[in-house]
DNA sequence: AAGATTTCTTGACCTAGCTCAAGTTTCTAG
DNA sequence: CTAGAAACTTGAGCTAGGTCAAGAAATCTT
């Protein structure tokens, strides 16, 4: 259970607060002022924890604030009117959930914790007192929120390429994001189901089992059950950028 | 060339700022209030033409500010690694553009002019003075991007369903942004080519023939041309859900 | 207004990846 | 530790919609 790959959340006894927090990099934090830390750290609720399968909000539920992930990992999902679950995004430590209310104040995502999680909130009404007196605040979050948009235009430039592509993106980017988060990028475990990733990238979770048998055949990344070792990113990477060279025009 | 489906932008000879704008309970403006937007009609450069074809932002150059268009259509598009064009979206008058480069100050997409456009421009460095004076704009700025997000969200859950569905749920889209901006919601002129609409929503240029061909044969639209009709709403609104009710589950 | 170019339409064929099915492995709860 | 459930794998067709092609219509240019 306890994964050597993965950083401890804190050292010392200690308690956690964003002044000393090890994601203050990657959370809300960053490009924040010393000062406007502590502030910011007054206003938030730590240790809140879910269990696999719990949700930390409901689509449909008011938007009640901002929820940083501090360890574990959650899925994002959206339903149409016939109650299909479509998962819209995978959330790792470090990373903001919440956006998806922020606009109409009602979710119009479930977030769903995929493992035992511990995050952190920012409740609404405190946003907005932190607002008037710290603006930058909201100039953060509408970063943040951009950020959000630069990734959904990625995910649809994906949703152009072939299972295969969209499968060594999908490695490639939790890798990524794992890396600049301290986890080691090479060896991890994937908390999320094969129908859930297939599910994100628009395909289905035979065709998820088939590429990564696929992959792992060619020795481009060892999969046993959840946990995963790229072998040769170099090549996983060209992988993915070959087809696209050979496109039209 | 004159549409009289469109309303005229200004019936006076006063120069029109965001006080007297018509779009301003769409743009910007919404939810300031009146001391803000006469702040914010300083800061605003107006009457801004591009031409069929031409671009108003590059993918890759810096970010200059937000645009708001007044009159005229554009679409937002990115490329991939091999030049491929991803229309990202398809912008009409009161929409706002720009978020794509908020974030890293550099712009992600392209937005070009799909018609003669006018358009309202507002520089960067008087987005932040503004902001540091009148917090509020970046609370507007946020709640539009998380608006955007919303959005693309729904444009993820359309690419799960047939190839119909989506071309349904585009028309129905762009009549009732077009309904909401005070234009006629039932017959209309779309700018884009077929090609565009196809890359929009992941389908082959012949496949949008095909089925706008079917739509009319089923008394659902009249086409001719770019001239769009909407015959029987309710139907083409059935047809478009009704897949999704024998999904399974 | 004629020619050139682009866009649109329609047909015929083809394939990536979906669906269905059945066996296997992994996880979970007592 | 064991039984049952859930997740995963692998195979075999099948089909939605892509690709290619060629003609028609619309649009642009001079």
């Amino acid at each position: 259970m306890s994964d050597p790959n993965i950083p401890k959340l804190s050292t010392t006894h200690q308690p956690v607060t964003c002044e000393n927090c090890n994601l203050d990099n990657l959370c809300i934090p960053k490009g924040l002022d010393r000062q406007e830390i502590g502030e910011l750290a007054l206003l938030v609720s730590r240790n809140n924890i879910r269990q696999k399968g719990e949700a930390i909000y409901h689509a449909g539920s008011p938007f009640r604030g901002m929820v940083a992930l501090r360890s574990g990992s959650a899925k994002l999902v959206s339903f149409d009117q016939a109650g299909n679950e479509l998962v819209v995004g995978f959330m790792l430590p470090g990373e903001i959930m919440g956006f998806d209310g922020l606009a109409t104040q009602l979710h119009t995502c479930t977030a769903i914790a995929l493992e035992t999680i511990n995050y952190c909130h920012l409740p609404a009404h405190k946003v907005e007192q932190f607002e008037s007196s710290m603006p930058s605040l909201s100039h953060i979050l509408l970063q943040r929120s951009c950020d959000e948009l630069d990734a959904q235009v990625q995910k649809m430039l994906l949703s152009r390429r072939s299972a295969e592509e969209r499968v060594a993106s999908f490695i490639l980017n939790v890798s990524e994001r794992l890396r600049v988060r301290g986890y080691s990028e090479l060896e991890f475990r994937l908390s999320m189901s094969r129908e859930e990733i297939g599910n994100h990238l628009g395909i289905a979770h035979e065709t998820v089992s088939r590429i990564f048998h696929l992959f792992q055949s060619r020795n481009l990344i060892e999969v046993k059950s959840k946990q995963f070792r790229i072998v040769d990113k170099k090549e996983l990477f060209n992988f993915y950028t070959t087809y696209s060279l050979n496109s039209p025009k």
